[in-house]
DNA sequence: TTCTCTTATGTAACCGGTTACATTTAACCA
DNA sequence: TGGTTAAATGTAACCGGTTACATAAGAGAA
């Protein structure tokens, strides 16, 4: 890397000291304009532009904001992670990326290699992180939030959607539509609390009255598509399939398939995301949209305005719904026709 | 952001000087093991950590490299962005990334922005960008790749797959199996290089041999699903579609599917990407297998050889190709039944 | 013991900005 | 015209590292 003009090289050319030029590039309002376009001038002709690391050491400002997720390999963080950049790059914020592979020592790793590339506030997924990343953290104060998930009553502020509650809600949807045996397929719970939070919904929600299985798998199409043999195996009449991802979701769309069933006139199916391509598959998928841009946009204005302003950073319950498709149907219930199901 | 522990603080809870931490902290040999021993004990107890700006700015050297990608929503690029950031972090690099969603104008912004970050090295997508971006880059000695393609000729290293040869072998590939009638789906011509490389390579294999018609969509599973109702449309019978994206691919998948048409017993479908789920979808997609991860290793790597060692960044062809499942069958030439065909 | 040669450590300049404070210049008014 | 005040500019210290060079300490050899 070349060596490049420095602020001393501008003062020089034009005859004016450093503080001026300063005060120039900063946009200081008590500059002669003449001498703000000498300045200006210079600084083209030389191709001039200030030394962040200069700037970084004297201001304590690095204007860097650090992400770490678990992998980007799924639309819905790539979705996010676009969208936490877009901020940022709106107010002049850049984003460092490290991707953890859902490990908490290579999250910790990577978060001592960002903070040591500058960073000034962290943005995490989930609760579940290396005690020794929090400390670090909190030695430093520096501001981090925990995303993807909502902990009203957390010490740590968390911008995201109400797993627990979303996975109730989409069971309960389930069985208002009359169905009362559902095997419930989900990607691994040892290394994602979000799992084991919408596993944990979608148990209450249960309470007896239904049937409700787990199906663990990979969460990719393949482990959708193991998923599918695994409940078929059981030999259970199960009426839906609710996948907590609409990648497992595709993959159960493909096995069905092969295995001649009809979705949904032999078997509903419920996804969780609600990615771009949810809405086009056949028959269109019932999902949960989660609100990964909206959530990227404000973890990424939240922790600016901290670190501008000092403001304090929000928990905040970002809304998620139902989007309802034809991939769920009503069915009657199959035990007993009880005076509710016929009056309707 | 808390004021933290500085080297000279260091030095003076040991008694050292602040070059002897230095020493210390950057593993020089010739220390005394003792004193070593002392400094890292203070290092330790007074929570020390490096300040990054100020070693950047005596060295002239950040340990970061800059990738700005036209979008991160399509799985070939998550893919791809994730094997930097991993190879990077092997050798305490470390990533920004900036969105471009492929506009010049962006990107360019972008690019001054991570500069002003104080990245050392720019990993740019396709060959088309604004020249200005360029001569920004030259005029600072700042270096550069274009990934994603191959430019034998081209004055900018280039690290990525054959589009032009690639699409063509497709299109061979699919003529030796008997298609004479190809419909090629593709998305937006104007901001993608790369996919006018794969059209025009396309396009020659086709020599007048065969009817090989393109049809432009967005590139998503919307788009997939419209350019099967364009190609139904028109009414000729295509016996293959080739979309230079499985999710292009995928969105064939389901308009065919609703349309009653069977793959591949009535038409094939080949795909370009060769994603996680490609092997999974029903029937397994044939397509041609790119290289991102590799890619991504191998982009990090020369970059960084380049700036540790100063050593010469060598354009790179990696290769691809076809994974043959059996989304595409072998027919029977249906103008006329010449003597090799029969003979099989 | 003294001299020489390593090896270990210290001193201080430098990287390129920002900014408090000092100083100069301009503007306004009596 | 001189005095007061505001606006423009300059000076120099500081941010926290690295590193060339100087010096001090220790190890052998004579």
């Amino acid at each position: 890397m070349k060596k490049v003009g420095s602020i001393r090289d501008v003062a020089r050319e034009t005859g004016l000291s450093i503080a001026t030029v300063s005060r120039v590039v900063n946009g200081a309002k008590n500059v002669k304009p003449s001498t703000r376009d000498k300045i200006l001038a210079a600084c083209k002709k030389l191709d001039y532009v200030p030394n962040p690391a200069a700037r970084t050491l004297s201001t304590n400002r690095s204007k860097t904001i650090a992400a770490i997720i678990p992998t980007i390999e799924h639309s819905v963080f790539a979705k996010y992670v676009a969208a936490i950049e877009q901020t940022l790059a709106d107010w002049d914020y850049s984003l460092v990326l490290a991707i953890s592979n859902a490990d908490l020592q290579e999250e910790l790793k990577a978060a001592r290699q960002l903070l040591g590339m500058g960073a000034e506030a962290f943005i995490l997924s989930g609760s579940e992180h290396s005690q020794d990343l929090l400390d670090m953290f909190d030695r430093r104060s520096v501001p981090y939030v925990f995303t993807s998930i909502w902990e009203p009553g957390s010490s740590i502020p968390t911008i995201g959607y109400d797993n627990h509650g979303l996975a109730a809600q989409a069971v309960e949807f389930l069985a208002s539509k009359g169905h009362e045996k559902i095997a419930v397929v989900h990607g691994p719970l040892h290394n994602s609390d979000r799992t084991r939070s919408r596993r944990e919904g979608a148990k209450l929600a249960n309470e007896g009255r239904l049937t409700v299985e787990f199906f663990e798998t990979e969460l990719n199409v393949k482990g959708g598509k193991q998923a599918v043999q695994a409940i078929l195996a059981t030999n259970i009449q199960y009426t839906a399939i609710l996948c907590f991802s609409d990648v497992l979701a595709l993959g159960t769309y493909f096995s069905l398939h092969e295995a001649g069933i009809n979705i949904p006139n032999d078997i509903s199916v419920m996804g969780f995301d609600n990615l771009d391509w949810s809405a086009h598959v056949v028959p269109p998928l019932t999902t949960i949209d989660l609100p990964a841009q909206k959530m990227g946009e404000e973890v990424a204005k939240q922790l600016m305005e901290n670190l501008e302003a000092d403001k304090r950073i929000t928990p905040t319950l970002l809304p998620a719904e139902i989007v309802k498709r034809s991939s769920v149907r009503a069915i009657a219930p199959t035990a007993d026709i009880s005076p509710e199901n016929i009056a309707h």
